[in-house]
DNA sequence: ACGCCACGAGTTGTCTGACAAATACTGCCT
DNA sequence: AGGCAGTATTTGTCAGACAACTCGTGGCGT
């Protein structure tokens, strides 16, 4: 079912209407373009930033679609009142950044990992044979000392195999981390799956709480920019450890 | 802190590169262009479709920013391996959908509404004063005929004043259609928040299951196109009702 | 036979200039 | 003061050209 996917040439030259985007995109950000504002007229803006007016207008057309714009014919555009919202599950990534957000201490506690034959189901998700073996790292996770999280995270072992050590890396450090940057593998999305549940002997135990406290169970499958999944995580997270939301996009209308 | 919003003009002319965008979302979505389909080249397809280079360009680079084309400089713009998740929390809306999409029969049972001066709270999300009144709709939700989802819908009693009778309809129908078709207030994204709760008495009573069950519950507020709150909905749902998921996307890296 | 390189065809990216369509503004008229 | 027509401004679309990049092909040397 899945193939390779295109060769996609890792650092190639940056285009000019992306770099036009990401500038635009951090003065709205960083609130120098504050929601409401008019940008100046597109002949001036592109002057403004060197361009001709129909990369300019491709930066803008992304930006729109991103939700950070509103273009109205003869009348301008204006950046949007945009959405931001505290650990967002679309966009943040990592128990780690939840943690910080939530302006507390993120550690880890009791960390392990083994390497194991590919069990059934995790064969599945990785598109991996049943023969091969993955590398399962657990950690508990701690807000302020205290475990909120309980994580398996699954990979193929033939991606670690030329460095063993980032095995013990990854118990402290951020995984996407380590993935990107010793062993060049870029996320690009992932597909989460949620549902409540209560914990059992195993996970109560390893969080320190009673057998049938309220738990979030999220199983979620990484996938890299080709389209290969990547890794495959197990978390239970405590039921009152963060507060989660999502945001919906309208139902069905086109954006522009 | 919530002005009004730029007075948007309801029912302007369709723009030819949205049109575009539309058809060419049509064939991608409903298969004609299967994951990894080089599309032709931007003159041929521009002559095909009638419009010309430019327009067809800002149709690709939006397709491309939500994610179902991946164009590469000198190769070619390829469908992407799109991702296609039942049930998406970050796609779909609303209860009846979600029903539909597992393949079961949805409907309702015991609705009622009322209306009410804005609770605390309410107010807030929905952008009122304390003194004005709201609309409440509260609905079983049945798949199969089975009680899955005790939702209570609440929105300000002005929007429906002028015509009372739709606050039945909303009792059958979905309230984004009524809310569109008939005050002509379309939703354009909404913030849902979620977590597992432990079913009170009420709950459990609506749902006919025993206190104490697993839930989980969902608050949102939805928003118009001008970014006013519009409807705030509180919904418990039976745990095993569903299967949510959601697509996060990458860490941090550019979409382009 | 094999590998390397230059070349060219094909494709997306960018530029320029112009006109169409929609909106906002101005000032006159009543 | 209010309505209305005209005008300026702004985004949407069109056309054509060239630049930058990718990939396959065939010649060349070894």
């Amino acid at each position: 079912m899945r193939r390779g996917g295109h060769r996609v040439g890792r650092g190639r030259t940056r285009l000019r209407s992306s770099s036009v985007h990401d500038e635009l995109s951090q003065r709205i950000g960083e609130g120098r373009l504050p929601a409401g504002t008019r940008l100046p007229s597109e002949p001036d803006l592109a002057a403004e930033l060197g361009v001709s007016r129909a990369t300019l207008r491709e930066a803008l057309r992304a930006l729109e679609t991103e939700g950070l714009l509103r273009r109205m014919q003869g009348s301008g555009t204006f950046v949007a009142d945009h959405v931001r919202v505290r650990n967002s599950l679309d966009l943040n990534f990592g128990v780690t950044d939840a943690i910080r957000a939530a302006g507390m201490n993120a550690g880890t506690e009791g960390g392990r990992h083994w390497i194991e034959p590919t069990p059934t189901g995790e064969a599945e998700r990785l598109g991996l044979d049943p023969g091969q073996d993955v590398a399962v790292i657990e950690r508990v996770r701690t807000a302020d000392a205290k475990p909120v999280v309980l994580s398996r995270d699954i990979l193929p072992y033939e991606l670690v195999r030329p460095h063993p050590e980032l095995l013990d890396e990854m118990l402290q450090r951020s995984i996407y981390e380590i993935l990107e940057r010793d062993l060049g593998i870029v996320i690009h999305h992932g597909i989460a799956n949620f549902r409540p549940v209560h914990a059992d002997g195993a996970v109560a135990g390893h969080l320190g709480i009673a057998r049938g406290e309220l738990i979030l169970y999220l199983s979620q499958v990484d996938y890299a920019e080709d389209g290969a999944p990547v890794l495959s995580s197990h978390e239970y997270h405590l039921a009152d450890a963060f507060d989660y939301s999502v945001v919906r996009r309208g139902p069905g209308r086109r954006l522009t």
